[in-house]
RNA sequence: GCGCCCGUAGCUCAGCUGGAUAGAGCAUCCGCCUUCUAAGCGGAUGGCCGCAGGUUCGAGUCCUGCCGGGCGCGCCA
């Protein structure tokens, strides 16, 4: 149910009734206002001018050929020509009732195959703060095209491969020489990184052999091949833990690095060769991409091979295109990458379809977020100039979250606490992340990101808690309830309208990647039932059966909105808090 | 130099693709728990939407030019 579609579809037809032009939108809007009603026709105005004709006069006649009779109790013209549309309460209880009913379902009207590229953190380093934006919005955007019907593919295109690994191996072997434990010695792999370089930097022996190691790594020799597995392995491992603790839906099966399009490279570099594409150029090849030449015609250009044969991020991004589009098939596939990188992914994405990897019917899209600063507003560095770590990160949220529950709620068990704790902790980094615009540059802020006031997961996940606990109070289930709620009051409507644009939210949410609306409208959402809660009582002195019954069922289906919605975004709820 | 992104309340951010009187949270101040969780609710204060033009019935939103910030631009990923 999609009252704005619904609202689209009628206030079209009546459009085209009253003889404007097919290409005339009806422009429908929610009010702002509730003294503009529920939703508003913009499009009279627009119709009057491609007409030549008073916009007051068309929206008359829009109006007159209207047929909202079953949804709408009052429809009236203001303004320079605006169509404001009161929906009927009675309407408005029978939808929600569908729609709780229903499980909430959202199909989208076709089902695509989607791949999703996200998190791809480098398996040398742990994982830090500037992995959370792709981790978390990828993980939300995986999960909301699930629920409205797409097959999504999960890619985590981890830098599994490159120079760099052969002074990883070569330092693996020296501490495991050492009998030391693969898994010990990488305990740490910010620590192991450090030492490895600085055995790389001191140690001219060592530097050779960490060279020969990435060749004999490249060319599949079976004990590098072996120690880099172990490698791998491990800090796969430590980026599992992490996903678990962030509650994130990546596993082993979604891992597909760089090393996988190893053995498809050179396919790559002579497809375009081939077609005249790449070309050598001081000693190199390149792409010289006239379709993002500059101001003066200079071609973009794009490396694909380094001189002596070596290949990079651009060939591999090639190579995955092609296995995306060729062996998954498929419709859409989105990126969530570092906004930095948008001129590298514009030239790959046209390289790709200039070369033919691609065709028009797939839609390649990058999806970018901004740089992580500092709160002085520069890019983001801690004291000692490094990073902060993901799981450091989630510690310190969860030991916030302890110290708050056990002042706010200590009749709470200890196994209580604890789950608690860790809904919370997590809920409010995750949330303080997704709420915000994807594409803008943002602040790196213990403090925002630790917040649990306003608009915060916190705020979300009580509002849910504090309907459990009237559920528990009155001795009821959610799910034993059925009927239509009575929509008596200002604040009941409200909510209830509100309930009923979940799938609008949605749509936009798949659209355009952008997680935000979504955490806006649960904001705008869990608001309003606080605005309910203390207007409308429910299991207090004087209120009728009726009107307990029927705003019980607005708080199941409040209920509803609000976890489908949390779970969507990768968060959990609770039933106390 | 060229390109991309950004500039909205003291701070952090929304603003549904051009609609009616620009909204939240934090911070500050004033109220509300002897009946459903005060992590809450109500109210107050706070704005030349960076600046200047333009487009039109109508601009925070679109176009141009400035100013200011961030990030990119041939062998890292």
């Amino acid at each position: 149910m999609n009252i704005r579609e619904l609202l689209n579809q009628r206030v079209g037809e009546a459009m085209s009734a009253a003889g404007l032009p097919a290409d005339c939108s009806p422009h429908i809007a929610p009010s702002k206002n509730p003294q503009f009603g529920d939703y508003q026709a913009n499009g009279a105005m627009g119709a009057a001018k491609a007409v030549g004709r008073k916009p007051r006069d068309i929206a008359g006649e829009i109006v007159a050929a209207l047929a909202l009779d079953d949804i709408a109790d009052k429809i009236e013209i203001a303004g320079p020509g605006f169509i404001n549309i009161y929906l009927r309460p009675q309407w408005l209880a029978a939808q929600l009732q569908a729609q709780t009913s229903g499980e909430l379902s959202q199909q989208a009207p076709s089902a695509q195959t989607i791949v999703v590229d996200y998190s791809s953190p480098n398996l040398a380093k742990e994982m830090h703060v500037g992995h959370l934006r792709s981790t978390i919005i990828g993980d939300s955007l995986v999960r909301v095209l699930e629920f409205l019907g797409h097959k999504v593919i999960r890619q985590n295109h981890v830098g599994d491969w490159g120079t760099q690994f052969g002074m990883l191996t070569a330092e693996l072997e020296a501490q495991m020489g050492q009998n030391q434990a693969a898994e010990l010695a990488l305990k740490d792999l910010e620590v192991f990184y450090q030492q490895a370089k600085k055995h790389f930097d001191d140690d001219p022996a060592f530097a050779d052999k960490a060279r020969d190691y990435v060749v004999k790594l490249q060319s599949g020799d079976d004990k590098l091949l072996q120690l880099w597995q172990q490698f791998r392995d491990v800090s796969l491992r430590h980026g599992e833990e992490l996903y678990q603790a962030l509650n994130v839906t990546l596993e082993r099966e979604h891992v597909k690095g760089e090393s996988f399009y190893n053995d498809d490279l050179a396919n790559v570099i002579k497809d375009l060769q081939a077609q005249g594409l790449a070309v050598e150029d001081q000693g190199a090849q390149v792409v010289f991409l006239q379709e993002l030449a500059d101001k003066e015609g200079k071609p973009s250009v794009l490396i694909v091979q380094k001189q002596g044969g070596g290949y990079l991020y651009a060939t591999t991004d090639l190579a995955a295109i092609r296995h995306r589009v060729n062996d998954l098939n498929v419709d859409r596939v989105l990126y969530f990458i570092d906004a930095r990188q948008s001129l590298h992914m514009k030239q790959v994405f046209t390289l790709a379809r200039k070369a033919g990897f691609v065709s028009d019917a797939v839609s390649l899209e990058h999806h970018p977020f901004g740089t992580m600063m500092g709160e002085d507003g520069t890019p983001f560095k801690t004291r000692s100039g490094g990073t902060v770590k993901l799981a450091d990160l989630v510690v310190e949220a969860e030991q916030r979250a302890a110290a708050l529950i056990a002042e706010k709620n200590p009749d709470l068990s200890e196994a209580e606490r604890a789950e608690v704790a860790r809904k919370v902790g997590i809920g409010a980094v995750k949330y303080a992340d997704l709420s915000k615009t994807r594409s803008n540059d943002y602040i790196f802020s213990w403090e925002a990101m630790l917040s649990f006031e306003g608009n915060t997961a916190p705020y979300l996940q009580y509002a849910y808690a504090r309907i459990q606990s009237i559920f528990r109070k009155a001795g009821i289930e959610p799910d034993s309830l059925s009927g239509a709620p009575q929509l008596n009051t200002p604040e009941e409507l409200a909510l209830a309208l509100k309930l009923l644009r979940f799938g609008e939210a949605l749509e936009q949410v798949a659209k355009e990647a952008m997680p935000h609306v979504l955490c806006n409208y649960l904001y705008e959402t869990a608001a309003l039932l606080m605005k309910f809660y203390e207007a409308c009582p429910i299991l207090k002195h004087g209120v009728s059966e009726a009107e307990r019954s029927s705003r019980l069922l607005l708080c199941a289906a409040t209920a509803q909105v609000l976890n489908t919605g949390l779970e969507l975004l990768g968060i959990e709820t609770m039933d106390k808090m």
